[in-house]
DNA sequence: ACCTGAACACCGTTCAAGT
DNA sequence: ACCTGAACACCGTTCAAGT
């Protein structure tokens, strides 16, 4: 019988994107069995563990991104936009599920974790983008790809807070004008075009 | 019987240091009762919540902080070197017990928490500091104490994980460059002296 | 093969019962 | 006044028993 298993999973993947839109990544395994209508054993089977759960809520997105920063490399005229633009998307990505920055993070340099493949293209995308434009003399030349990945997500939980989710904007011109070389301003941008 | 419980009061503290140094803020309220040789009850009520605890364990290195800090905004010539060490400092501390940095952004803006007046504290003095440092055109101006609490938080949320600590002097080093206005760089400041 | 319920060892909260 | 043990409703892990 795979037929139902298959259900089973796709029913488990729905609930899930439910529970954990609620509760972030410390929702309730038993929590989302319940609600699926199977086992907690069946869920477990099916993702034995809570980041290969994540890993299948993710994997979509994750790929798209670290598919479609190639296009953005090779369409955005400059490098330093390229890497700005980015940073904003993986920001704006971090905030899809409360707390998944810090599951990333932690998955960063753990090899048994079931994201630590997503986290690894992740980064490599992210270097390569900040490579190409301190090549261009866009971006600050100390700066490693782990640099570049502990600020993104530093950022990241600075807006899961509820207490800085506000200034968001703001803070992300921060860092980034810490990044950049050249203060790539809207003005400029403009005079530019 | 008040000598005895300010006995347990205190016994409790003790062994709350060493069960938070090694277990972080997700410490088990129940293992520290038990190594206290308390009934789990008891600790619940000199500590009602995890926070409370907390905010007995870290009062008077916070005090001493935010003290500290009056000095430093007197006894230091520049305003930017102030704040630049309050900024080190404060994240410096923030290592002290892993998981506590995301304790105190949630509690900034949680009234009910234990932990408000001292992250209150902490905030205004960053403020004040802040607003010197911006008073003498040294730090950017479109900069709030919010966003400088956020970037503190941030930065020592980042140096909590093991992937981002090897790295903590060199991402302290990027972000307070995008605070300060002049680069006050070892070889500007030996210049000046 | 796949699913399930139950047992297990935890957690924090609450409260009646002890001194 | 202060402390305690136990009951409660949770959690994730594990596994023998069902189809």
């Amino acid at each position: 019988m795979r037929a139902d298993a298959e259900k089973n999973r796709s029913q488990i993947l729905t609930v899930a994107r439910d529970v954990v839109t609620e509760h972030g990544t410390d929702a309730s395994m038993r929590d989302i069995a319940r609600r699926a209508g199977v086992g907690l054993a069946t869920l477990l089977r099916h993702f034995p563990t809570r980041e290969a759960l994540f890993e299948a809520l993710l994997c979509t997105n994750l790929d798209a991104l670290t598919q479609k920063k190639a296009d953005e490399l090779e369409a955005s005229t400059s490098a330093d936009e390229a890497l700005l633009s980015w940073f904003r998307e993986l920001v704006a990505f971090t905030q899809s599920y409360r707390g998944v920055v810090a599951m990333m993070a932690a998955a960063r340099t753990n090899l048994d974790s079931a994201l630590y493949a997503s986290c690894a293209a992740v980064h490599a995308a992210g270097a390569r983008l900040l490579l190409h434009a301190q090549g261009e003399g866009t971006a600050r030349a100390d700066m490693s790809g782990d640099d570049l990945f502990a600020l993104i997500t530093a950022l990241g939980w600075a807006v899961d807070q509820p207490s800085f989710a506000p200034r968001a904007d703001h803070l992300v011109h921060l860092i980034t004008s810490a990044i950049l070389t050249s203060p790539s301003s809207n003005d400029a941008k403009k005079a530019a075009c």
